[in-house]
DNA sequence: CCAAAAGTGTTACAAGTACACCCATGA
DNA sequence: TCATGGGTGTACTTGTAACACTTTTGG
């Protein structure tokens, strides 16, 4: 066995948490306890234990400030300037994470290094402990490419849902508005969603019909060759 | 100042450097002097000091081993598995640079820990070190899908260039070939192409326009919201 | 005069964009 | 019966794909 002997910086994970409501696009921040930044507005995560992969140490934060495991996440990339953390040398790896809110919004519970957690609209954060700002402004600028380019949009609605809900969800991502014929037409071209038989319910005007991504056929096409494009 | 008191892994940085001849695309390997994979070709890498950024470290080790500096680099993935590394927990953050190897080939020059280095065709690699496969097959994604939506091939070529040498470029990475009049007409119709009143020289057939990029275009382009797209 | 790559337009087809009205439902 | 969002088709424009011959140059 060899070992190394130089100086090694901490490393931490911090997780880019994204959720979705009727209003805006969302991300999951937790309020400090502790200095350096108490009482400041941050992003959840944590240190990297030693016989943990980065991706699990990522998805045990995740679960820890939501309760929620097994969702869609992606690492988004390693902040490593010398002095972004106060107290010495720290590099963080940064993921992003999507998650449902209709299911999982009462779920939101702070940690223990956390006086509380919240949602906030991304257009409208606090100011944000370490270097946070830019991790955020990275994380948005690649949600926004990603999901023009691959089926995660999904990963943000409820496992059934309607035609305008998609609409919005990618008019609320992408920040300008669509076409709805077009954009309908586009989406129902490609197969990869299910109509259900089920309608909407409890709405005070015509119920849509309700679908599901049909994930199967998207691996078939996309083995294939075919490309998804909004 | 706050210190912290957990176990901290080691964090080095891995380089895929890749460049451009008249056969394929290349990539640079160094054959390891010392264990572990003594003998073996790998990545070139190195560790973090503590007083350096990281993409800084990347910077220095692409210098070490090319005598390149300023050249394109990006942030690739950062690599944490447990026992990625068999001396212990080693969180690799990897990095890929392009460099134009017509003008610099002669200076690559292995660094002290290697006892040698070489570029090799992408698709024709020898086995490598740790999980040096892995990485390639990242980078080599991440090539091919950002040279598509990114003018970053011109990276990989001389200033003054064809438009054939541009065109071998694309079939090279994309791995298909590209019609040449459709080819032409779409990069010209961009306008980030200046047309040079300088030719072709020294070859036996009809010589070739040159042309070089128009990088400031190209940001005032970008700027309003244009994409450049093959 | 031969070999080798440079350079050049047109046509057919597919995809994207713009646009306005009727429908179903619950209050 | 009204308000609210659901649902639908067509014409126009633009982009993509397929395709073959002439030009220039050096050997």
């Amino acid at each position: 066995m060899y070992t190394y002997e130089y100086p090694r910086p901490s490393v931490t994970v911090d997780c880019v948490i994204f959720g979705l409501d009727q209003e805006s696009l969302k991300v999951l921040l937790i309020q400090r306890k502790h200095d350096p930044f108490a009482g400041k507005w941050a992003l959840p995560g944590g240190f990297v234990d030693m016989d943990e992969p980065i991706d699990q140490a990522a998805q045990r934060e995740l679960e820890e400030e939501t309760g929620i495991s097994g969702m869609y996440m992606e690492q988004l990339y390693t902040f490593g300037d010398v002095h972004r953390d106060p107290r010495g040398r720290v590099i963080s790896v940064a993921y992003y994470a999507l998650v449902n809110l209709t299911a999982y919004q009462h779920q939101v519970v702070a940690a223990s290094d956390a006086s509380q957690a919240r949602w906030f609209a991304v257009a409208d954060l606090p100011l944000l402990a370490f270097d946070h700002e830019k991790v955020m402004e990275i994380a948005v600028k690649r949600l926004k490419n990603k999901v023009r380019y691959q089926p995660i949009g999904f990963e943000l609605l409820p496992e059934k849902f309607a035609l305008s809900q998609l609409q919005n969800l990618y008019e609320m991502i992408l920040g300008r508005t669509l076409d709805k014929r077009n954009f309908r037409k586009k989406i129902l071209k490609m197969n990869l969603l299910v109509e259900l038989a089920e309608m909407q319910q409890g709405v005070s005007h015509r119920a849509a019909k309700l679908y599901k991504f049909d994930k199967e056929n998207y691996q078939q096409l996309e083995a294939k060759g075919f490309s998804f494009e909004i």
